[in-house]
Parts: structure tokens; sequence; C-alpha cells
RNA sequence: GGAGAGUUGGCUGAGUGGUCGAAAGCGCCUCCCUGCUAAGGAGGUAACUGGGUAACUGGUUCGAGGGUUCGAAUCCCUCACUCUCCGCCA
């Protein structure tokens, strides 16, 4: 959410920001709406001062026992008028909010301004592609199946077994272990999330349906960046704690409404997969070098791998709703020859704060507005094709396990059979 | 799922229709007193928000929403959450 304070002093500055990244703010409705309300507030509030006034009297008149007919044909009268004036300002306040709710956030201005994924700026590469490689990773094991996935649930499902289960969690492990010795808090968390924390991140109203919603009304979580966040919902912190470092390895559902005959094949995209989520709590003046920090968590995983990939930074126009800042991570991934994203870490300003009611306090007890950041550290199944299709042997029809996945997994090789 | 109790300011906790944004205590702040400290004394201390250049001035908020009433923390209804007991269960 803006601010509407911002919105009200420098309309047409916000008004061609949001329009880098492909939203049109009617600028026209927004003065409209924001003139109503004001006509409508300040004669609601008087009329609400009179009959505060009007009724101590008729206390008053009462208490002596005199007559209180007249006094009260008058109330009764200003009553009828506030009612009337009442709901005209709540339907204003609801359109201006419903507004509020439907713009996305401003891009910081060190975004590149861009219309598409096409204009994103390729920051740096790391490690080094070998382009030999190109065997996708259902051809390599049996071990990953979306077939049977698809028996039981239906398509974009898969299901991993034996080795490939047992290297999924070996990374989990690996990719939280690593989030706490930076300094995050591991947490266990709901899958499910209601409404207000949907709305609170910027995922509702808008984008209900990427979301699966069950039958009592509540959401399955499309990443863990909902409850994370949602913990600091309605919550004032201390300045001194920032920033605060939470992470948590949960399922994300997404519907994927809208990707039909994307990446039907493969871990890629589907409706079900792990990830491991690293979000902060941080101060308006830190967030930009925590998102960096943020940042250099998450391509920590990358190195601790030793797989190749790029940093690219989103964009005016492929950046998310929330977002004002975001720097995706793209793994190579052989079977494509394509670097894909494996991670994204954005910096949300105090865009999801205001929605989500998130401050800090100073030393004087002055609240404002945290920034909220935070990032995938990683998504497991692309990190499992990854890992897979760059480190297959197609010679000797073995994986090669990095280095520092061996503590979790306990194995160097696994043998294909 | 059944029965009961509760939800008030930073905290504890009073408040059953008007003088209640709300007693008292704790905490916190300022000042006074005492050589320092402790103790003691006086005063102050909710949040959000509108209008206004400002001084200032209005409104809202006692878990949430609705209702009764001229007037609601207080009465009625619905919901959420917490606690206790019973049932069930990993």
């Amino acid at each position: 959410m803006l601010d509407i304070k911002e919105l009200r002093e420098n309309i047409d500055q916000v008004q061609s920001s949001l329009l880098e990244r492909g939203y049109s703010l009617d600028v026209r409705k927004f003065k409209e709406l924001d003139a109503e309300r004001k006509v409508l507030q300040v004669n609601v509030e008087n009329l609400q001062s009179s009959r505060k006034k009007l009724s101590e009297d008729f206390g008053k008149l009462k208490a002596t026992g005199e007559k209180v007919d007249d006094l009260k044909d008058k109330i009764d009268h200003l009553n009828k008028e506030l009612k009337k004036e009442s709901i005209e300002l709540d339907k204003i306040l609801e359109s201006l909010n419903a507004l509020l709710l439907d713009m996305p956030n401003v891009p910081h201005f060190s975004s590149p301004v861009g219309a598409s994924e096409s204009d994103n700026v390729v920051i740096k590469k790391y490690g080094t592609v070998d382009a030999s490689k190109k065997v996708d990773h259902l051809s390599i094991t049996k071990q990953i199946d979306t077939e049977m996935a698809t028996k039981i649930a239906g398509p974009r499902f898969a299901l991993l077994k034996g080795n490939m289960a047992k290297l999924q969690r070996s990374l989990i492990t690996l990719m939280l272990e690593t989030a706490i010795k930076n300094g995050y808090e591991e947490y266990y968390v709901p899958y499910m999330a209601n409404r207000d924390s949907l709305i609170g991140v910027g995922q509702l109203p808008k984008f209900e349906e990427d979301l699966f919603k069950t039958t009592e009304g509540l959401y399955l979580i499309p990443t863990a960046e909902v409850p994370l966040t949602n913990i600091f919902r309605n919550t004032v912190v201390d300045e001194d704690d920032l920033p605060i470092k939470v992470t948590a390895h949960t399922p994300c559902f997404r519907s994927e409404a809208g990707s039909y005959g994307r990446d039907t094949k493969g871990l890629i995209r589907q409706h079900q997969f792990e990830k491991i989520e690293l979000m902060q709590v941080t101060h308006p003046s830190h967030s930009l070098d925590d998102l960096d920090g943020l940042l250099n968590n998450a391509k920590e995983i990358l190195d601790l791998l030793e797989l190749p990939y790029q940093v690219v930074e989103l964009c005016t126009g492929d950046l998310g709703f929330s977002s004002c800042k975001t720097f995706d991570i793209e793994v190579w991934m052989p079977g494509q020859s394509k670097y894909r994203e494996i991670s994204s870490c954005s910096n949300f300003s105090d865009f999801q704060a205001r929605r989500s009611n998130i401050k800090f306090k100073d030393k004087n007890n002055n609240k404002s507005f945290a920034h909220t950041i935070n990032g995938s550290g990683l998504a497991l199944g692309r990190t499992l094709i990854a890992l897979i299709e760059n480190n297959y042997d197609e010679n000797t029809k073995q994986i090669a396990i990095p280095k520092a996945l061996q503590k979790y997994f306990d194995k160097n090789l696994i043998n294909i059979d």
C-alpha cells in the first residue's frame, strides 16, 4: 500500500513512476474521491460533535426534570442527517481503499527502467557452464516420477523416491543450516493462511486466482513469505532489534492459472514445491544494504553447491506487485540450455509494512513503518534439477554430490541403474 | 463436539447507561528534598486520525462487527481469540 499523504502531495510523480512498471493510475479518480472524502469527513465529524454536545444537554435537562421533547426532535433530525452522510463517507472510503489496494509498489529509482523480462539486466555470472551437458533431469533418473503423481493428484505434481527424496531432504538441511549460520531464526509455520495475511503481503485482493482456497476459506500458502511476514503483522518492534531475520522451510502451493502449456515437463513448475524462505524486517535506511546481504545469503547456497548461475536485476516492468527492487538468481539448467530463476530477492520498502501494520519504534518511542525484504534460499525443485543435470556424468552414469552436501547426504556419488 | 469463565492504557486491574479516554497501583518522564545511593514529596504520562501555514481544534478507539438508546466500556445479538472442565485424538 502506498502512503496516501504521498499521493495527495505528489500524485503526478507517483503516476509516472507507476507507469514505468506498466500500471496506469487514474489520477482524476483519486483526486475526486479524496476531495469528496474531505468534504464528507469534515461534515460527519461536525455532526458528531454537535450530537455529543446536545446529548449532554439532554442528560442535564432530564436530570432537572425539564421537558426534553424539543431537544429530542432536534437530535433526531441531526441523527438522520448524520446517518445519511456517514453512509456516503463509508462508500467513498471503501472506494478509496480499493483503489489503494489495487496499486502496486512504486519502483525504486535505481531499478532499471524497462517494459518486460527482456529488459532485465544481468549483473554478474558465476561459475563455469559446461555446454556439452544437455541431458534433462527426467531422462537421468526414474526416481523423479511425474506420472505416478498425476495418478495420485493430477498434472503439475511430482513424486520423489529413494535417493531423490533423500537428496531433497539433505538440500533442505543444508539450506536451513546455512541460514541459521547467517543469523536467521528458524520457524515452523502454518501452511495455510487467512485472508488478512494474504492482503498484508500484497497477494490479495488482486491475485486470488493464483491461490488454492480451502472450503474453510483459508488459502494454501504460495510461499513462506506469507506466514513469515505475518509474524510481524500489527506489531511494533524495537529499532535496536533491526534487522530481524527469519527463515522457514515450507511447501508452496500455486494454482499456476494462466501458465497452461508453460514448463509442462518435469519439476520446473509445480502446483506444490518446497522452498526455504529468507525474510527480514529492516530499517528503512538499511533495507537496500540488507537486500544485498540477503542476496549474498542466497548466492552462498549456489556457491556451496558449486552450480553455475547469474544474478539478474529485474527491470521496472518485470517487478512483482509489492516489490520496489528485485534481484533474481538464475541457475544454469543443462536440460534447457538456459539460466532459470531459482531465487527472487526483493525489497518491498514499506509497502507490505503499511498493509500489515509493521512498525518499529525509536528511543523516543516514535513509531514508523519498517521495511520488509525476502528471497528464496532456495527453491528446492529447481535446485534438484540443476544439481542433477549439471553433475551427471553420462559416461559413468553417476551424479556427483558436492562437498558441502556430503555431510547431509553421506554419499559423494549417486549411481543411476 | 459439550459446559463454564474471560478479552479495558506499556503492565496489573477497577469500572452495569451521561460528569469515563477511563480509578488505583506498577513502570516511565520532569522537578523538589537529602553529601552519594536508597527512601520520600509534587507534577506529568494512550493510540490512531481529520481540518489548519501555525497556534490550535475536531473525530474515532475499552477483542471485532452489528443492534437498542437522545446518549454505550457498561444492555442485546453475531463472530474471533484465551482459560478451565468433559469428550475425542497425533
